[in-house]
DNA sequence: CATCGTTGGTACAACGTTGTAAAGGGCCGT
DNA sequence: ACGGCCCTTTACAACGTTGTACCAACGATG
């Protein structure tokens, strides 16, 4: 691998002044200037960014820490998070946490190692007094209960959950389940919330046992806890699912009860990724633009690693509720 | 920040002797060992691994360029590589081509740039001699059509094209469409001759009017295909799909036309997506062994970065055909 | 002709880390 | 008491890059 000494030598001039002509700085004779990238061009230099980052304090690397690449929410934001990071001349790294508190932590330990220059955490069992340690500028995706002084970008999952449980309601339904609640997950607390929230507002009751429990919100405990919901002696006429691979879950359970959805049931999800709209029945769902999710992110990233001291800032990114045939006959 | 220099102040020691005490080296004696840990502590040190890099000249990264995350056989395949690649104490840095041949040439050529130990490639338009100036340790996903002396991960395609097309056949179809050739994609070019032979095996005729093109592999694409096929004086009564979601997007194009699936029409996919497994109907589809060849790839490429002059490895992982409802009533 | 400003170029240090070589100190055996 | 050996620690250089300071040449200006 050819170094700015190298081409230097072969250019018969300083290592400086062959980095200033790759930066384009400062005065070079033509004469020079014409060895010089001749010299570029022979050895076929490409400029060590290690070491160049580490010269500038800076890494060009930034950090998105999530659950799972396998969860389809999570590589369609990925997919474009990463488009967006290029823009800023961004590499991007991506952990996986699994969705583990201690996954979690163990991502935000290895951010201290100066391997990158910010982050973009989407936290589900984080605690609170996790962030505490954190000196690296951090954007988080999604709401949190408790107000941190941190940067953050989500949907108003309250509103969201409210209104597709509103539209279940205004289509007649009246035993609404809900599948996707969880011990510590900010947002699971926060959609159930305006579950809850929908029922009052329709003066229907608060049944717990059509509140069904998953831990990690994958197709398969969808299908298990729709399965639960079905045995009960009165099953729900709708189930509202915290994110569409739920939903999918349950769509195939309903289809293997031989129920008709949504005939018998309907269900609704949350997230819009495309496997729910290509799904049969298609899958009515929450739809947040991600696209801006990861532009407002990646955005507030660079705010936040240009000037550490500004305020924190708290962005709300619009949803829409796309109606399909798992609610609309 | 705190760097070795703070913490060697505060514990009143060389900055080496700090250094040995964090890399478990050589002799140090109790006492300042000590001292040396209550500084560490106290300052919350945490290594430049940058520098450290720079020093040992490696990177400790490794790059995934894919076409894009937002397919979730790529996606299910990241997060793969993103576990076998942890094991070995790299980082991935995961870049998308979006399938273009300008993105993968792009992306091959910022490898140059010292930033990664090597990289694992899934290509798709590459030409062969894209590869050509290519300096760094590389592992490439898929077959190629061409012998590169390039190691190489994959499943293979022609015999896995050939099974699917055969199940097809042994379950009496007759007119059985393709849908996913394409111009310029290696594996398309033998899962469409996997295709063909099985055909010939079954003493089939080839109509060419019933293989379809796809430019990306998404779901609206092989809705259109579908569409296109069951536009034929005479459609199909089976159609091989070069991926799963081209198979998602017949399928429903299938059922939006009232064909019941299989008996109408059967469908076939191509990576075993868990979006396939819990469509409806479920989705018979080749299976390749993702883990494997996640961890085959991260293997090759350790082995390479650590000898680059060892000969190169061509890897079969094993497949397995998943035979489902979209087939078997 | 002395002075000055502009243009072009260089040497050096530094980013934070680690390998190398060498030096300091204690202890042993003679 | 002395050389030799081990344990322990340190100074220095280096990885490849760039900012700072400085130097040299030159033409223009007074």
């Amino acid at each position: 691998m050819a170094t700015l000494k190298d081409v230097a030598a072969l250019a018969g001039v300083s290592v400086k002044t062959v980095s200033n002509v790759v930066n384009g700085h400062a005065f070079v004779k033509a004469e020079n200037r014409r060895r010089v990238e001749e010299a570029l061009a022979a050895t076929g230099y490409r400029p060590n960014l290690g070491a160049r980052n580490l010269r500038r304090g800076r890494t060009g690397f930034v950090a998105l820490v999530l659950p799972e690449l396998g969860i389809p929410y999570f590589s369609e934001l990925a997919g474009l998070v990463l488009r967006a990071a290029q823009a800023h001349e961004w590499n991007v790294l991506i952990e996986q946490t699994l969705g583990t508190r201690e996954g979690e932590r163990a991502a935000l330990a290895s951010l201290g190692t100066h391997l990158v220059d910010g982050a973009v955490v989407s936290p589900e069992a984080l605690l609170e007094g996790d962030f505490a340690e954190l000196s690296l500028p951090v954007v988080m995706l999604g709401e949190h209960t408790v107000d941190l002084p941190i940067d953050r970008v989500g949907i108003d999952n309250v509103r969201a959950a409210e209104e597709a449980v509103g539209h279940l309601v205004s289509s007649g339904r009246r035993r609404i389940a809900a599948i996707g609640a969880h011990p510590a997950r900010g947002t699971a607390a926060l959609r159930l919330q305006g579950y809850r929230a929908a029922l009052a507002a329709a003066g229907l009751p608060f049944d717990e046992s059509l509140v069904a429990t998953a831990l990690h919100y994958h197709r398969a405990e969808g299908a298990a806890a729709m399965e639960a919901l079905l045995a009960l002696p009165e099953p729900p006429d709708a189930v509202f699912c915290f994110n569409d691979l739920l939903a999918v879950g349950a769509l195939r359970t309903a289809s293997a009860h031989g129920l008709r959805v949504p005939e018998d049931v309907a269900v609704v999800g949350f997230d819009n990724t495309e496997e729910g709209a290509y799904h049969r029945p298609s899958l009515t769902t929450v739809a947040p633009d991600k696209a801006a999710i990861a532009d407002a992110a990646v955005t507030l990233l660079r705010h936040r690693v240009e000037d550490p001291d500004r305020p924190h800032e708290q962005v709300q990114t619009p949803f829409t509720l796309e109606i399909r045939e798992s609610t609309a006959g």
